[in-house]
DNA sequence: CAGGTTAAATTAATGACGTTCGGTTTCTGG
DNA sequence: CCAGAAACCGAACGTCATTAATTTAACCTG
């Protein structure tokens, strides 16, 4: 019982972030322990050291796993919506508000990562993040080539449209919308619109801001 | 060393929301543990447990005092303007702004608050988060009573509202702002002043969302 | 004012968890 | 076939939240 022949070998970081992750979404974050982990992976919890450096590491890697799986299901939107901007930044919200409310535990953890003190010199640098946030700004940009907000900086714009779209669902999921019973789906939808009618309400006249 | 005299009685409930509140914002959420807020409160461990359940109802009561200053900020802004629905808006949302910006590790546990099973049931109840959003609702209702959004939901609109600030404060928090290194206040407010565009905007021309 | 009950702490103990250590088995390169 | 590296396990350690047993002060009740 140590090391294991080759025809025994298991993928222990790939189990051990999928079971993780099942874990997060059944019994919370205080559920995700390294020895439950280890007991769905099918090995001890000190194995896993091997392949983490500790267990805010594997949490991150979960956190990574999440944008990744985000990037994936907004570029098959952007895949579907070529040749209009709008439209793709309206699916391109609905699927993230979707996404969000599939994976709620996941998606909390996404937005509030474990302090990883390897990186925290620069996080942008290491950011799963920041590729979801690199596709909406293309898409903006997009949308200025099509004649909206064309005097603004996409990144702000960008930047704007995930606050509002992610704090809903970030209020949605700790229950502080109102009506909490109600649909939360639709409540998302209406909140994507809103947003877009920031930029389509731009086009016939100038952004009203002053500061 | 038992129970103390009547002359050393201490406010240990107050001294530990305080304790744990400073000790947050310094270490952080995984600093605070319950021998180090006995610590500086000047008691041992299980002394807390007379007071708080366990250690996520003491979060709690820190989350709790956290919603209370931000509701006297925001009773302050509006005692200054009064007859004014949308500067009230704008400043009650700087006023957010630098609430979050001023109290980082505060806000983000007023918006991951502990799980409290005890109020699983029904946290709209007696979550001290929503008596803000009435707040935010009353000013949207004044906004209503003045021309804007006419036709809207003023719980719907006050969502979205607090939405956006509340996501792009967030963001800002975990660095995933662009740019990170630039001014956050000046951000923050450019975000208030767009959300308040999506009022400001709508007198002339009624809301274009399509959902 | 004596004596018993309650209240509010204390120190000691428990149990779960993250993490490290030492040893053992298997793989790999010469 | 053999040395060294790699991968894993069981046991052990330290920290932390929490509970148990105990002590002392305050509060009645006569």
């Amino acid at each position: 019982m140590a090391r294991p022949r080759k025809q025994d070998e298991k993928d222990i970081p790939g189990l051990a972030i999928a079971s993780a992750r099942c874990l997060l979404e059944k019994d919370g974050l205080s559920g995700v322990t390294m020895a439950r982990i280890a007991a769905a992976v099918g090995c001890s919890a000190p194995a896993l050291y091997g392949h983490f450096r500790n267990r805010d590491a594997l949490l991150r890697a979960v956190h990574d796993a999440g944008f990744e799986q985000l990037v994936r299901d907004k570029v098959a939107v952007a895949a579907q919506t070529a040749g209009d901007p709008i439209g793709r930044l309206r699916e391109g919200g609905r699927a993230y508000v979707a996404f969000a409310l599939d994976n709620p535990a996941l998606y909390h953890l996404m937005f509030n990562p474990p302090p990883l003190p390897e990186f925290a010199g620069n996080p942008f640098e290491h950011d799963a993040g920041m590729a979801s946030l690199l596709l909406l700004r293309r898409a903006v940009e997009a949308a200025q080539a099509a004649g909206y907000l064309p005097a603004e900086d996409a990144d702000r714009v960008a930047f704007i449209l995930w606050s509002t779209v992610h704090g809903a669902v970030s209020l949605m999921l700790q229950n502080r919308a109102p009506h909490p019973a109600a649909d939360r789906q639709a409540l998302g939808w209406q909140v994507v619109d809103s947003a877009i009618s920031l930029i389509t309400s731009s086009r016939a006249s100038g952004p009203s801001r002053d500061a």
